[in-house]
RNA sequence: GGGCGCAUAGCUCAGCUGGGAGAGCGCCUGCCUUACAAGCAGGAUGUCGGAGGUUCGAGUCCUUCUGCGCCCACCA
């Protein structure tokens, strides 16, 4: 009884259920084996309650590919999946849900908020770890973690105290980047610059004691509420009188000072600057310099406070307006001008950033950053494609101390606690009972969460039990691989880099594997704003999850960004239907009793079995090399072009035919490369291949099975020169075929001729070829052939002439003209190779290896040659 | 201002350390051949953005220009 599957593959009726196989064997998961190498991954974790993108289908698809093949070729893989607590995206959309129910997280009380905030992400939470077993992610779900579950806040508070204790981290007050509403502070990193369209108003202060007006150019004319000084170039002669003397601030009524500072450039606008050190970054460095004042005119959401006068609790933008028209109203206005500039806007929320002085909680870059520099120096990290090395290095040369501190509730609580009686700070991990400094008992813990990056940058080893000496942090730490995209260097990889050196004292991983951005089909950004992005998850009910894999993977490199379209996945799919069909023709075939011995392999299956021991080497390099598209490429073609178009179709005359003695060794053949090639493939499309792997090949599990390396002893050159030689006699027939309109179903002769003994036992043997490939029947290989003219179309081939008798179809001057033309192409190609031996320099320098390579064709060329003007000469009498 | 990427067939893109230009889709022709019409066979299409240079040899390396895109910094 035969076997039978379906005509077409099905996807639905196949990948969950091998999911939940592999879940039930426990595939995924690694222990720590000293007995084994060990190959680490640790997931970029996604945010706790987002939703599968594109981004993420491509970043996993890349880390499972490696994962899987490191697993076949016997490394002790492990996946650490998990997600982030992702403090303020969470928050947002928390408050937003509060907000819906008439709320306001301050109507909760801190407790209260955690307690929903919980609730939230058990809800919400881990829905995009299901959408990644989706994808056939081969995660060690037994270890998932979250950035705020136990351990990992451990982790978390251990750095905390650890970095205090060395005064790595500080409290200062600083000019920090303001989110008026998300109301906290932000990083440097967490600001967008986008390109506006401003005015630029031109306003005067007049001098103390005189009439005289001193006129500056501002994008932001209400922040003169917090102005303590008007600043010139040292070199500006025009206002060098005035240094030194003051000017009054109207509306508040302030003197303050005119300064000289190299800040400001004489070109633009007046030359003189108005001077906000407590709302603008290059005026609180001027502010610095010249020891000025720092006023602070905002509250924490945007609006002016009382250091704003009269002004006091206007939107800023209501402000400026009123403003401008006390200024007009007082003859100190001078003119409005349009300027294109860039805004700081908050990368979550787009809310314009406001620069502003508050307390907060920063740690120290610069000693931290050396480390992290020097290891990308030594290369003992590497970065791939190498040109993202640069904007590593660029970031952490340029490095400013990174403000850690968030007026958030969602995140780890920052460990310091503030003595209500000396005003000190006492810093641990557990609520400590008195001040270090007082004793008092009086204890406050500060309000404030640490930045959510402060914790993903511990995920390499918080994600292992550190700070615990676990098995696991001594057998799987340092992680192999990083793999995630671009856009994300300097929140995380960098932040990664540095703490793990600094925590740990080794790198978090040894390389880093970035990749570009999934676009839609014009080339844009998927955004939720265009509303043109596309859900993965709907991409994998259409056409399975093997189909967006190869898609997202094939003929991209690695850090280039690309496209998605629909028609790449009508592809993908018939690419897996093609290999579903191959699987179920073999099994046809694969019945227990077959006659003949296995051994018996035939030039075919020698030529086919050293192809796919070839493949297995390529891959393998370019799996080593990340390169993903390459490897998957090569597979693709192998399995299409030599395996399904020609090898099958050569083995069918032996298959259909119950006395050809080398059918067993056919069946075997077929079953080996199948088997070989679907293993290299695994890693790329886990689940057809383990569909194929069991239901046909009869495996266990393709997951569990050894990797094909490359074998020597599978090499069969003189088989693969033979094979080849086939082909293009094949190809040249069929190409006469449909140019002469002989329908395929039409028998035709073939007389292949050679003086070669070799090449004639090639052909004699190769008959049944010409039958299926050509149908061409009633091969006949003489060593010379005489007869021609208006009988037979005949071309030449390496080292043989083939013949079609094809009377009534010949054209005498056409053949005259296909003879001139191929003379004519082999006329070109002795000149190219005869050009390349007779240049001196090529012999002296080019390698030997290809030198005799062009020795070798010119010779071929000039039989071939030869060949032709016989061929010609016959033609012509 | 500094840096990076892209420019290759009509479209989307590969091309790994320099050694005879490729794929998918689309297009044309012929085939429902007993694995697959989601298929088979055959075919057409490229000044590899322009200009220099290095080299025996350049799509690949260097310089420069043009166009598009991105990142960082600055922007009174």
């Amino acid at each position: 009884m035969k076997k039978e599957l379906a005509k077409n593959y099905d996807f639905k009726s196949v990948e969950d259920r091998l999911y939940t196989n592999w879940l039930e064997k426990k595939y995924f998961h690694a222990e720590a084996d000293e007995t084994k190498k060990p190959f680490t991954i640790v997931i970029p974790p996604p945010n706790v309650t987002g939703q599968l993108h594109m981004g993420h289908a491509l970043d996993n698809t890349m880390q499972d590919i490696l994962i899987r093949a490191k697993k076949m070729q016997g490394y002790n893989a492990l996946w650490v999946p998990g997600c982030d607590h992702a403090s303020i995206s969470t928050e947002l959309k928390i408050v937003e849900a509060l907000a819906e129910e008439g709320k306001t997280k301050e109507d909760l009380g801190r407790e209260g908020y955690l307690e929903r905030a919980w609730q939230w992400k058990e809800t919400y939470g881990g829905r995009i770890l299901n959408q990644l077993q989706k994808i056939g992610c081969a995660c060690d779900w037994d270890r998932e973690r979250f950035t705020m579950d136990e351990g990992l806040s451990d982790a978390v508070l251990e750095v905390f105290v650890r970095m205090y204790d060395e005064g790595k981290i500080y409290r200062g007050e600083k000019l920090i980047n303001w989110c008026p509403n998300c109301q906290t502070s932000i990083s440097d990193a967490e600001v967008d610059h986008e390109e506006k369209e401003g005015s630029l108003w031109h306003l005067c202060y007049v001098i103390d004691g005189t009439q005289e007006k001193l006129c500056f150019a501002t994008t932001r004319p209400e922040t003169m509420l917090g102005d303590t000084a008007l600043a010139v170039n040292p070199k500006d002669e025009r206002y060098a009188a005035f240094v030194g003397k003051t000017v009054t601030v109207p509306v508040v009524n302030r003197k303050i000072p005119v300064i000289a500072d190299d800040y400001v450039d004489m070109e633009f606008g007046t030359g003189i600057v108005k001077i906000t050190p407590g709302h603008d970054p290059n005026d609180y460095e001027v502010g610095l310099r010249h020891n000025l004042p720092v006023i602070n005119i905002m509250n924490d959401d945007g609006t002016m406070n009382e250091n704003a006068g009269k002004y006091n609790g206007f939107t800023s933008k209501d402000c400026r307006a009123a403003i401008v028209r006390e200024f007009d109203s007082l003859g100190l206005f001078v003119k409005k001008e349009e300027l294109k500039h860039s805004v700081g806007v908050h990368e979550r929320c787009g809310e314009v950033i406001e620069p502003l002085i508050r307390k907060q909680w920063f740690v120290k870059m610069a000693e931290l950053a050396k480390p992290a520099i020097d290891v990308y120096l030594n290369k003992e990290l590497n970065i791939v494609p190498p040109r993202f090395g640069k904007i590593y290095l660029n970031w952490l040369n340029n490095i400013k101390d990174w403000c850690i501190s968030r007026q958030l509730w969602w995140g780890h609580r920052i460990p310091a606690y503030f003595c209500e009686k000396c005003g000190k700070i006492t810093v641990s991990k557990t609520a400590p009972e008195k001040c270090v400094h007082c004793g008092s008992e009086n204890l406050k813990q500060d309000e404030d969460v640490l930045d959510t990056w402060f914790s993903s940058a511990l995920w390499p080893f918080s994600t292992l039990g550190w700070p615990k000496e676990t098995p696991e942090m001594k057998y799987f730490y340092p992680t192999d691989v990083l793999v995630t995209g671009y856009d994300i260097i300097f929140f995380w990889v960098i932040r990664m880099v540095f703490s793990g050196l600094h925590h740990t004292g080794q790198k978090p991983f040894k390389d880093v594997l970035f990749h570009g951005i999934i676009r839609d089909a014009q080339g844009r950004k998927m955004s939720k704003s265009l509303g043109n992005g596309i859900d993965p998850l709907e991409v994998i009910e259409k056409y399975g999850a093997d189909a967006l894999r190869i898609s997202l993977i094939m003929g991209t490199s690695p850090g280039n960004d690309s496209r998605f379209k629909w028609e790449k996945m009508d592809a993908s799919r018939n690419f897996l239907n093609k290999i579903w069909n191959s699987a179920r023709f073999i099994l046809m075939f694969d019945s227990e009793n077959i006659k003949g011995d296995e051994a018996n392999l035939t030039s075919a299956d020698k030529w086919i079995l050293s192809k796919v021991n070839n493949l297995a080497l390529e891959v393998t390099e370019n799996l080593n090399n990340y390169e993903l598209g390459l490897a998957v490429t090569k597979i693709y073609n192998f399995l299409w072009d030599e395996f399904c178009d020609w090898y099958i179709e050569m083995v069918k005359p032996r298959l259909y035919n119950e006395d050809d003695d080398t059918k067993a060794a056919a069946i075997a053949t077929l079953k080996t490369v199948l088997t070989n090639s679907m293993k290299l493939l695994h890693p790329f499309m886990p689940f057809i291949t383990e569909e194929v792997y069991t239901s046909v090949l009869s495996g266990e599990s393709i997951m569990i099975s050894q990797w094909p390396f490359y074998n020597e002893a599978l090499k069969s050159e003189k088989e693969e020169t033979e094979i080849e030689l086939v082909k293009s006699a094949v190809k040249n027939i069929r190409n006469i075929r449909a140019e002469k309109n002989v329908a395929p179903s039409k028998k035709i002769e073939a007389v292949i001729v050679s003086e070669d003994a070799q090449i004639r036992d090639t052909f004699t043997r190769s008959e049944n070829f010409f039958k299926t490939l050509a149908n061409a029947f009633n091969l006949t290989v003489p060593e010379k052939f005489d007869i021609c003219g208006d009988e037979y179309v005949s071309f030449v081939i390496d080292g043989a002439v083939v013949y079609l008798p094809l009377a009534g179809l010949v054209d005498i001057e056409k053949e005259l003209q296909r003879a001139e033309k191929e003379k004519e192409k082999l006329l070109q190609e002795i000149k190219r190779a005869e050009g390349k031996l007779k240049n001196e320099g090529f012999l002296a320098k080019a390698p030997q290896k290809l030198i005799d390579e062009e020795t070798e064709k010119l010779e071929k060329y000039k039989a071939m040659l030869e060949k032709t003007d016989e061929q010609l000469n016959a033609l012509r009498r």
